[in-house]
DNA sequence: CGTAACTTTGATTCAATTCAAAGCCCGTGG
DNA sequence: CCACGGGCTTTGAATTGAATCAAAGTTACG
């Protein structure tokens, strides 16, 4: 498929194999892994990696640059369920029906490894680290889906963007990047669509933010200037329990 | 563990396996799981059957009653993450980080088969139909809550609670009970908690609901009078695509 | 360098929350 | 058997956070 010359990385000497599926595995597991791998050409800008219908032959391990996954509902309306940056593991969804469930699209040229799946299964059978691996990455996917529901029926505009905010600088952070300086792929309008806030909403806050000193915006780059007031502004909540339990 | 007298009920008979673990296996690959589940006791109501930081040993399918799973934050807010019925199976939380991440609490007095994790998964390296089963139940999870996010995010109230009702509807008659006639086993808080409003806003519309001749409400009993009205409150939304793509 | 897409800012509106207060239901114990 | 109390539900009135509506700015890139 891929011509081994080209865009050949291995997952031994990826950057990120220590986000991605390859944390588990020892140096032989590595090593079948990265035989089945496919390495991608490079998407540019909107291209799409997955569209919902599409018959779910891969997952895939975004190498460089980023995405946004999203689903439609039938009259139209979009809802961007997540972010994706280098290590991510994409396309679980679509193992639901054998087909995949939303859209993944390139939001800046980017790379990704296919990892067919019908070769990581019979690897898997193999490999009880990998087997665990894979439902790992997907129980935590659930888990920040379980997060993100709480953040969106129990948190203001505010805190919604902080969390957003602190979110992006650790995982920045845990890829080798800078926590405290970072360049949005996004438009403010996405950040609104997956937060459950209006453009101009997200855009009041970033300045007002920017006002009280906690970030410096100038469009897309973010300067993070006190991540503990950032952080702050996530508990401030009187601890009201509410009947649950 | 269990004794195989007292609550014996295999999956073979199980009325609900056709929503469970064995939809997909065949009589052989059925026996084997049987014979690894372990039947529990039945619990009461408020009964924990997990709570967060206990050790991830098993996943547990729901065999009669009805289950909440929430999780918390630091400030004690809490946020009612599914309800579970019987055929669900719970846990999955639990693969990251080898510890269950919500707490899993009884509804009712309920009943649920054990399946002690390891034992899956040493099954699982044979069976390539129950290794694909557990991630296919993991993704349906993933995929409903994308489209709780969407329903968090861009409904509003009346919609939200017509989705939960139609919902709630379509899951009983799958487990062959009256899609048209059930009791809520939550309270008005508990979906209010779930669908991101206030006891208030829950209460008021099932009011008006009543109203409107949609249903009938009396107490926990609801009866759907007009399930295409229902249904029809979900999309009434005008399509005005907002920049996404 | 023109134009379409994105962002910012301001004014106004509104859906749902919050606050407040009954009412109801059900289990429990006298 | 009935009175009591706590938890749940309902209803109403007032409030408000974020949305909507409107209109400039700004950026990016073909």
């Amino acid at each position: 498929m891929s011509k081994p010359n080209d865009f050949s990385i291995r997952c031994q000497n990826c950057s990120f194999n220590h986000l991605c599926i390859p944390v588990a595995l020892n140096q032989t597991e590595m090593q079948s892994l990265d035989e089945i791998i496919e390495r991608k050409r490079p998407l540019h800008k909107n291209d799409q990696l997955t569209i919902p219908g599409q018959k779910f032959t891969s997952l895939f391990a975004v190498r460089t640059g980023s995405f946004k996954s999203y689903i439609t509902s039938p009259d139209g309306e979009q809802q961007i369920t997540g972010f994706h940056f280098p290590g991510d593991v994409v396309g679980f969804d679509g193992l639901y029906s054998e087909k995949y469930q939303s859209y993944t699209q390139a939001m800046e040229t980017s790379m990704v490894c296919e990892l067919p799946y019908d070769k990581l299964d019979t690897m898997s059978a193999q490999l009880p680290t990998l087997r665990k691996e894979m439902l790992k990455i997907m129980s935590t996917e659930i888990n920040q889906d379980h997060s993100l529901m709480m953040l969106l029926n129990k948190r203001t505009a505010e805190e919604r963007l902080a969390h957003f905010l602190i979110n992006l600088s650790d995982r920045f952070k845990s890829r080798g990047f800078s926590p405290a300086e970072f360049n949005l792929t996004m438009t403010r309008n996405e950040i609104g669509n997956h937060l459950g806030l209006t453009v101009e909403t997200v855009s009041r806050l970033l300045t007002r933010f920017q006002k009280e000193q906690i970030i410096k915006v100038d469009g897309k780059n973010i300067q993070i200037q006190s991540i503990e007031i950032l952080r702050e502004k996530l508990g401030e909540h009187v601890a009201n329990k509410k009947a649950c339990g």
